[in-house]
RNA sequence: GGCCCGUUCGUCUAGCGGUUUAGGACACCGCCCUCUCAAGGCGGAGGUCACGGGUUCGAAUCCCGUACGGGCUACCA
């Protein structure tokens, strides 16, 4: 064992916003520096200039925390190696370059893309050796000079020792792993327009950064002899890896926008718990014991270990993360949940008893779809204001909607007709079972007549020790009456809890809502 | 084409030569509970451990092939 300080990095590019399989290889990284009492470190590669926009980053940083992770030098955060940007790190490349070049580690290399592009396709359609054939390396060094001194465009290719073994590290996921050296080539280090190519701004940045353990995508395994010939020529300690196997779609294949949901956006604006995912994505490839699903990021980072992890592919499951999510839903108090629930809340605008059938029914129809527009900022202080005020009422909903929704996004929807007045949105085919039947108006004038009474207070026990009793009174099955309750104060045969929401309904609107529909009753 | 890697119930996994009639979780099915739907409780089905050879008294576990899947093979990252 050595005693260098444990230091990794995550180093996602800011090509687009951070996907499952990033967050999973940064929570990685994180755990395990943790676990380690080592540091964090995130990097931005944004070498491809094209590709890479600031917002990416600045998106990429916010899912980062969204998720819960922190880290000790980055890009917003600083540290003794920053900007922690590719792209501003151009000096530290320049003075590895020049290092290479004084240990006679590289060489000038005057071929054009065209010329190699036509090498290699040659090569291919012979089936031989498809690597760079070593044309510039025998160049001799005066004429190098004076080319380079005239101006020709030249890369810069690393010198591979030919007198070498074999390149051999040993994984901490996937083992031994040894690749000969004629399989690799003197690949380009440095482009004509002189900047890093991945595999040298990699290796630099890691060498410089001091990173003791690289833990990144499997994709990267083979790129793996390639920077450590690079972190030799550098003189530098080759750090350790650990490679994680990618994180497939739900057909088998590599996760992409092509399954759909992959950013983490997405499952936060959809209403799952960043705790929720962080437990899902840990368990994408790694296992506690065997046996344990559930357990919080404290837990991950004391017993995160890469021995741990699986070198099989992974396939992303939808219906597990939702199940993990309800779970940690359920372990909310009434408070936490409301707290989380209260922005989507703010965003549809469910003013109590002022809600219309119209915007209940949206809600219903697009429980998971926040395609719906966000409501007006009057709006939105009304429902804030509303919330402030009436803080019991609204705490009496979690306990009935959490068993009964897997997403933030579907809460509004399975109660929305808390919120609306004398009106709820009907639903067809619960009219027609649970209202229709003959003698159904009887029955909803009998609860109206049970309820619509001084003796029965508003309360709980009361009611629902009246309704009770109903049916026996009545000598009907209690589903019958019960359901029909329901079809009347929630517009559908199916619902939350019956008497608790008579409660928070209200006497004024539940009784009014009775009797509309008793008048379209059988 | 070359090289590297992987392969345990539908899915995520436990398993690191005998304690395994291969364990857990999601999903699925049934029963119970019940004012609906859920949630919960109980139970069930589901894996010849990719296939074929070895090694061994003994293999999901070690070795070698084959098949399938993935990655790399760029002046992309």
């Amino acid at each position: 064992m050595d005693d260098t300080p444990v230091r990794v990095r995550f180093a996602p590019s800011p090509t687009g916003y951070l996907h499952i399989g990033g967050a999973r290889t940064a929570i990685y990284n994180w755990a395990y520096a943790k676990n380690q009492g080592g540091s964090f470190i995130l990097r931005i590669e944004d070498t491809d200039r094209q590709r890479s926009l600031p917002e990416h980053t600045a998106q990429i940083l916010r899912s980062l925390r969204w998720l819960g992770l922190d880290w000790d030098e980055g890009p917003d955060v600083g540290g003794a190696f920053g900007p922690y940007l590719q792209s501003q790190q151009r000096l530290v490349y320049d003075q590895a370059l020049t290092k290479l070049r004084q240990n006679d580690s590289v060489y000038p290399c005057f071929c054009t893309s065209a010329e190699l592009k036509a090498k290699r396709e040659a090569a291919l359609a012979a089936r031989t050796y498809t690597g760079y054939d070593r044309t510039c390396r025998f160049v001799d060094a005066d004429e190098a000079a004076r080319r380079i001194a005239a101006g020709e465009a030249h890369t810069w290719r690393i010198k591979l020792p030919l007198d070498r073994d074999a390149v051999a590290f040993d994984d901490l996921v996937f083992g031994h792993i040894k690749v000969g050296l004629e399989q690799l080539d003197d690949f380009i280090l440095v482009r004509a327009d002189g900047s890093p190519t991945y595999n040298f701004a990699v290796s630099v940045d890691d060498s410089h950064m001091r990173i003791s353990h690289v833990i990144r995508g499997d994709d990267h395994l083979s790129n793996t002899p390639k920077q450590i010939l690079v972190f030799e020529a550098l003189e530098s300690k080759v750090p350790a890896f650990a490679h994680l196997s990618m994180i497939l779609g739900n057909d088998g294949k590599r996760l992409s926008k092509r399954h759909g949901a992959t950013s983490l956006e997405f499952y936060r604006d959809t209403g799952v718990l960043p705790e929720a995912l962080l437990n899902y994505l840990a368990l994408l490839g790694w296992s506690l014991d065997g046996q344990t699903t559930l357990f919080d990021a404290e837990c991950l980072k004391s017993a995160f270990s890469l021995q741990r992890v699986s070198k099989n592919p992974a396939i992303f499951d939808t219906e597990k993360l939702l199940w993990v999510n309800q779970a940690y839903l359920k372990r909310l108090s009434p408070q936490a949940f409301l707290d989380v629930w209260q922005p989507y809340l703010l965003e549809a605008g469910l003013l109590r008893g002022k809600t219309s059938v119209a915007q209940a029914l949206a809600l219903h129809n697009n429980a998971e779809e926040s395609a719906v527009c966000p409501a007006s900022k009057p709006i939105q202080e009304a429902v804030q204001a509303d919330i402030e005020a009436n803080r019991e009422w609204y705490l009496q909903i979690p306990p009935l909607v959490v068993e009964r929704v897997k997403l933030l996004a579907e809460v509004n929807g399975i109660c929305a007709y808390l919120f609306c007045g004398d009106e709820v949105p009907f639903d067809e085919r619960s009219i027609q079972k649970c209202l229709k039947p003959e003698g159904t108006t009887q029955l909803l004038n009998a609860a109206i007549d049970c309820l619509d009474t001084a003796e029965v207070p508003w309360r709980l026990e009361a009611i629902e020790q009246a309704l009770r009793h109903l049916p026996q009174t009545l000598d009907v099955k209690p589903k019958l009456l019960f359901q029909a309750i329901r079809v009347a104060l929630c517009g559908t045969m199916i619902s939350p809890p019956l008497f608790e929401s008579l409660i928070l309904v209200g006497r004024e609107f539940t009784l009014n809502r009775l009797r509309r529909a008793a008048a379209i009753a059988g």
